[in-house]
DNA sequence: TTTTATAAACGTCTTTTTTACGTTTGTTTT
DNA sequence: AAAACAAACGTAAAAAAGACGTTTATAAAA
């Protein structure tokens, strides 16, 4: 038994990273299962959410942080906690109950939901302690616990905070194009968006840079390459505000 | 002691109440006070939250609804669970250690932290067990615990929220001026809004009724009452973005 | 009864932003 | 040299936002 965690307090982690091969916008999962020790009945086998217990001695966004790196080996990502979860229900499943008992721990765990936004290309998921795999958020498997619940609160909050905030470059590589950005847009929104103009709104925002670069290896017109630039961005926004009242 | 409680965590309310009359946005605080029981000196006053621990039955949101019940006597107002606190160090101040210590609870206490929006003349603060006050949210009084920043986190996601979402009729009553609203914006977002455009744009909004109505009992021409309706609202966005991309 | 003070309410012109959709350009492949 | 095609540019109309002047209805004072 670990001294160092908290009991009935963890994090947890809805990964969300963007494949902008696919463009499809992504949550990585872990596989759950559990097999009856006299019958070799499948008792458990579906996916959830990375999560672990709060340590005694560190803060929550330390935990959340531990609990990415542990998973992807990957620090210094975007992350935002977003929602508790932590009704007496949330784990009293017939399943949930098994897996609890297998592993121990209190039924009654308040835990702290983190969202990330990163990259799939970033994650080496060859090597993956826990045999982790990206599904699309549109296509999830079953899930244990309320984990289900949980990446929808994420992706709720994902999708309004992208239309306000500029955290859709945390999905993109630091060098993007026009369309790049678009696909993502549409890949989070589940909308369609005029090309042509969606094109000319985002080029005029001052926060968006154009390189002296195209992208190289397409078999097409190579596209120009732009960058976002969190300092103009901060400027020009310290004293505004996104909606007009 | 109270077995029904969960040691360790704790819900605390920031209960925001819009003086219509003085238009101030303000906080309902309780005094917090300790002496010595030598030496009569004065350890600990200051103001607080009203918050407390999680029951073992219970939900997050029904902890959050008694203890605003406990403060108020309210019931069915707007809450929101808006972040989660739980750094190791929040509640190590000297001041707050000979708290805990007479109160007798855990110092690692993570605090699920919600606000209320209502009307300070929905409160009745002359009989109130706690001996509540209001205080202006630009004028707050020196704080314990990490209350201060729980309440400044509380007033930023207010702030954004009222935005783009139409919570500020929680703060009104059922019928309004829109100089009234107008009134209530400037006093969240500190700022100074033009009459005729926010009048013209408030009244184009659908969900915005004529009522058949005019103020009573004031000193120039009287104003005509609006209504919000969230069922006109909830028709109009379901399809809807706030903010065009 | 008339006048006055004042907040409520209306109006208009200009600028900016959004929407809709047609056209041209530059690169790679054939 | 031509074809294919995504990238990039353009334009006109509609809607929204911004700036600011004017009128109106009421209670209270004269």
């Amino acid at each position: 038994m670990n001294s160092k965690k908290i009991d009935n307090i963890s994090v947890d982690c809805v990964v969300f990273g963007y494949d902008i091969n696919a463009k499809s916008l992504n949550v990585l999962l872990i596989k759950r299962y559990l097999e009856s020790k006299t019958t070799q009945e499948v008792l458990v086998n579906d996916h959830v959410l990375t999560g672990y217990h709060v340590h005694k001695e560190e803060t929550l966004d330390q935990t959340a942080t531990r609990v990415l790196k542990e998973l992807t080996g990957l620090t210094d990502q975007y992350k935002k906690q977003f929602k508790a979860f932590g009704n007496p229900d949330r784990l009293t499943s017939k399943k949930d109950l098994l897996w609890i008992e297998n592993e121990g721990f209190n039924s009654r765990t308040i835990t702290i939901a983190y969202y990330f936004l990163l990259k799939t290309e970033d994650v080496d998921l060859e090597n993956n302690p826990y045999s982790a795999t990206w599904f699309p958020v549109t296509a999830l498997p079953e899930l244990g616990f309320d984990h289900e619940k949980i990446i929808l609160e994420a992706y709720k909050d994902l999708k309004v905070k992208c239309l306000s905030e500029p955290i859709i470059f945390k999905l993109l590589p630091d060098k993007f194009t026009i369309n790049e950005v678009q696909d993502l847009y549409q890949s989070i929104l589940g909308i369609e968006i005029d090309n042509r103009n969606f094109r000319r709104k985002l080029i005029n925002k001052k926060y968006i840079i154009a390189l002296d670069e195209k992208q190289v290896g397409v078999s097409k017109k190579p596209a120009q390459l732009y960058m976002f630039s969190k300092d103009v961005y901060d400027k020009v926004f310290e004293k505004n505000y996104l909606i007009s009242i």
